[in-house]
DNA sequence: GTACGATATGAGTGATCACTCATATTTCCT
DNA sequence: AGGAAATATGAGTGATCACTCATATCGTAC
C-alpha cells in the first residue's frame, strides 16, 4: 500500500483543496483525538467532498503520512527560528530555558496531535521520514550547542541532539498531565533535566 | 459510561475466564497493536465467547481500563522487587544503571503494549488510577534515593520520582526506535540523563 | 436429584467508516 | 467557441465491529 500522493495538484484550486484537507485532518485530531479522525469527517470539515479527498490520498494512512511530514517540517522551521533568535544569548541556561518554554507552549496547543503522530509514526512505514527529520534537527541543535563547548566539554552534540527533544517532551508530559497541570514545575524540572544531562561529567 | 467491572466473578472458572480475557487483550495489543484490538478478536484468542467477555466488561473501554490497572500493578511489583535487589548496591551509578537496564528490557518486550496504554490513558477517565500509581511508585523511588542524599543533596525525591520514569522511557525510546536500534547507546544516554538530572547543582 | 443462581454461548443487529465510480463542473489551450 | 484535461461531487457498497439477548450448561446447596 503506497503512502505517496495519488495525484499531484496542478492548478491553484487543487493545491487549496489539498491543503484544506490536511488542515482539517490536523484540526480534528488536535481537537478530538485519533478516534474522531475519519475520512468522512475530514472531508466535511475541509468543505470538500469525500471523493476529492481520495483524489489526492490513495488511502487514510497516506493522509496521516502527509500530516506527519507536514508536522515535521513545521517543527523544524520552529527550531531553526529559535536557533537564530537565541544566537545572541550568552548563557547556556537561558538558551535551554527558552527552548523548553517554546516546547511547552507547543505542547499545550498540540497535545493530542503530537501524541497521535507519535503513535502513528510507530505503526506506519515512515522510518525514512523520521530519520531524515532527526538528522536535520540534530544539525541545528549541534550548532547551538557548539557555542557552549567550554561549558560542556564532554558532550557529543549528535547524541545530545537526539536525546534532548525526547527528554524535554517526556518531562513536560509527566508534569503537564496532572490535574491540575503543574506547568511551572514542569518547566523547572525540564530545565533541570536538560542542564543536568548536558553537564554531567563536566565541571 | 462506567468503566468498572460489570460482574465480579464468584466461581473459579469465572476468575479463569476473566483472566484469560485480559491476557488475550494484552497479547493482541503487544503483538499487533491497538488497531488489531477488537472485542471479537480478544474473545477468540481467549477461547471464550463474545458474550462471556461482555459478562465481565460493560464495554471495550472498561476492558482497556482493567488492562491499564493490571499493567500498573505489574510495573509496581517489578519496581519494588528491583528496589529490594538494589538495597545493597553501594554506588548511585550502579543503581541507576540497573534500573535503566530493567526498564529497557521491559520496553523491548512490551513496546506496543506500553505505548498503547500511554495513549489510552490520555483518552479514558482513569486519572485516579494514574495518580495513585504515581503516588506509590514515587514512594519507592523516594526510599531508594534517600540512601544517596549525600551525593545528591539538592534533589527533591518526590519530584524526582515523577520525573525519572518519564525520562528513562523517552531517552530509550529515542534510541531504540532507530533502524537498527542502538541499544547500548540508548542505555548510556539514559544513564547519563538520569545522573545528570540527579546531580545538577550538586557536587 | 432437584432447583436455582452463576456462568457460557454465538448468531444476529445496527452503526460506523474506508473507499469506488459514474457523472458533473471548472479551467486551460488554441 | 469548443474540446480536452483537470478537478469536484456524493450516493452507494461492502466490510468491520461493538454490543445484545434468548437460550443452554454448569456448580452448588439441600
Amino acid at each position: 500500500m503506497s503512502l505517496g500522493p495519488r495525484k499531484t495538484p496542478k492548478q491553484g484550486r487543487a493545491r487549496a483543496t489539498y491543503d484544506s484537507i490536511l488542515e482539517a485532518a490536523a484540526h480534528i485530531i488536535a481537537g478530538q483525538g485519533l478516534a474522531a479522525f475519519n475520512t468522512n469527517a475530514v472531508a466535511e470539515r475541509a468543505g470538500v467532498s469525500i471523493g476529492s479527498l481520495y483524489q489526492y490520498f490513495p488511502n487514510k494512512d497516506a493522509l496521516m503520512a502527509a500530516l506527519i511530514q507536514r508536522q515535521q517540517d513545521a517543527q523544524l522551521a520552529t527550531l531553526q527560528a529559535a536557533a537564530e533568535m537565541l544566537g545572541s544569548e550568552k548563557t547556556l541556561e537561558k538558551v535551554v530555558r527558552s527552548l523548553v518554554r517554546a516546547a511547552m507552549l507547543h505542547h499545550r496547543d498540540n497535545d493530542l496531535l503530537a501524541s497521535a503522530i507519535d503513535h502513528e509514526e510507530a505503526r506506519l512505514p515512515v522510518n525514512d521520514l523520521l530519520v531524515s527529520y532527526l538528522e536535520k534537527a540534530g544539525v541545528v541543535v549541534e550548532v547551538m550547542l557548539e557555542r557552549f563547548q567550554h561549558e560542556i566539554p564532554d558532550i557529543m552534540p549528535k547524541a545530545a541532539a537526539r536525546t534532548l527533544p525526547a527528554l524535554v517532551r517526556s518531562v513536560t508530559d509527566a508534569w503537564a498531565n496532572l490535574s491540575p497541570p503543574q506547568l511551572e514545575k514542569a518547566e523547572d524540572e525540564a530545565v533541570r533535566a536538560v542542564l543536568g544531562y548536558l553537564r554531567v561529567g563536566g565541571e
